[in-house]
DNA sequence: ACAAAAGTGTTATCAGTACACCCATGT
DNA sequence: ACATGGGTGTACTGATAACACTTTTGT
């Protein structure tokens, strides 16, 4: 059977997610896509990715690609999915293991872009090679149910943050308002943020405390063996 | 970089669960190895499992090293994750793309066992080749996290089955016993079990209804684009 | 009649939601 | 002083859990 391997090829691409303002300065998701220079599928838009190297691990060419096409060092990286349908590449059988990842916001504004790279809002997608595009809302639809029960959303933010903006990352990501009161209780609840004893001030009204994430301890709780799917309904 | 990915090697394993009685008879969560026949790792158990052919669908590798190793079909087949440690098969880079799979348990019970297939309780696994006991501990953890937001359990039962059938079945992969009340609010409220109009008799006590698994309505509800994990805390 | 499991009713608790209200700041 | 978000209090609702109780069968 060593033989029939040899025919199979392996890819690792990356679903890139970062927060930034649409038209209307309000924050929604973008992700970078790259430009096809070469048969199949020249020229049209897909993730960034390329052949696994024998000896680099899986996550370390995810992010490896999502470094050279954006500068930019992920602050969450997960493996999403395998995608190895027969027929999803011309010619060859290719089989893809498709990471998802989260960068800062403010980094991502200046991230590199040029010819053949290129940001765009993740619920608009053009037309992309292969099935990048059954790809790109799968990845979208992990991150919006992940959000609601794991703590990632501050990875699309600095080291600190006010409770306003990190309401506003869940704000972007589930596209739907949320009650400023009851967050604030739901995340102080979760036992995950650390004030840091500032407060942010020049703004006509209460200036409001700064918050870290802080790394859940290390000995209890339940552990995800992985990157830990999870279950709800 | 296509001379790269050569030299990686794609293989596809399932890591397979049936419900078994163990020593007292209660039933617990068993699954079949395969032995090595040949270098690395002989000797050892391992996954069943081999290469991709280059035109065999992923899931379709994974049902059929089943069917081969058990001569079972799986009621429920899921991708688990894909392994790709550097240095996780000594000499060559094998990546493993996993799927987890559910058989029925009354099938289980006369499924194909030899000198190289041997079935074992997933809580007390022998030392496995390779990786192969960090990858049966995920797999267990996703199926414990699973069945308790996803309706799958009844994919270890036959067509039709009772409420008290259903929970043994809960009881088994949860390990911890379920009030039968509750249970079968639970179940009747989710809205997937329909009735057969049929009862059990023959026991001394009330005969139970039996009931059927209703497929969910494929138009309404929250779809899942694959297979699909699911949050909670 | 009795044991045993099927099945129903009732109450407590807790997380999530809605929303009224007070607090602290810059202009 | 006043507008604006920061932050607190409180009541409603729905899902889960605990457990008492009634029903239906075979022996």
């Amino acid at each position: 059977m060593p033989q029939d391997a040899a025919a199979v090829r392996l890819a690792v691409s990356t679903v890139i997610f970062a927060l930034r303002p649409d038209h209307t300065g309000q924050p929604v998701l973008w992700t970078p896509l790259v430009r096809r220079t070469r048969e199949p599928q020249r020229g049209l838009w897909a993730l960034p990715g390329g052949w696994l190297p024998p000896n680099e691990e899986l996550e370390a060419a995810a992010a490896r690609t999502l470094r050279s096409t954006t500068g930019l060092t992920p602050k969450y990286l997960e493996q999403l999915y395998t995608f190895g349908d027969v027929d999803r590449s011309p010619g060859a059988r290719v089989v893809s293991v498709v990471y998802w990842a989260l960068v800062q916001s403010d980094e991502a504004a200046q991230a590199t872009a040029g010819p053949n790279v290129r940001w765009v809002p993740a619920d608009t997608m053009p037309r992309l090679a292969f099935d990048h595009n059954a790809i790109v809302e799968y990845a979208l639809w992990r991150l919006r149910t992940k959000v609601e029960y794991a703590e990632i959303a501050h990875a699309f933010l600095g080291p600190t943050f006010t409770l306003a903006e990190l309401r506003e990352v869940y704000e972007a990501v589930l596209r739907r308002r949320l009650d400023p009161a009851n967050f604030r209780r739901t995340m102080i609840a979760s036992g995950r943020l650390a004030e840091t004893g500032e407060r942010v001030a020049g703004a006509p009204h209460r200036p409001p405390k700064l918050y870290r994430y802080e790394t859940p301890s290390e000995g209890a709780g339940s552990r995800e063996p992985f990157m830990g799917e999870r279950p709800a309904s």
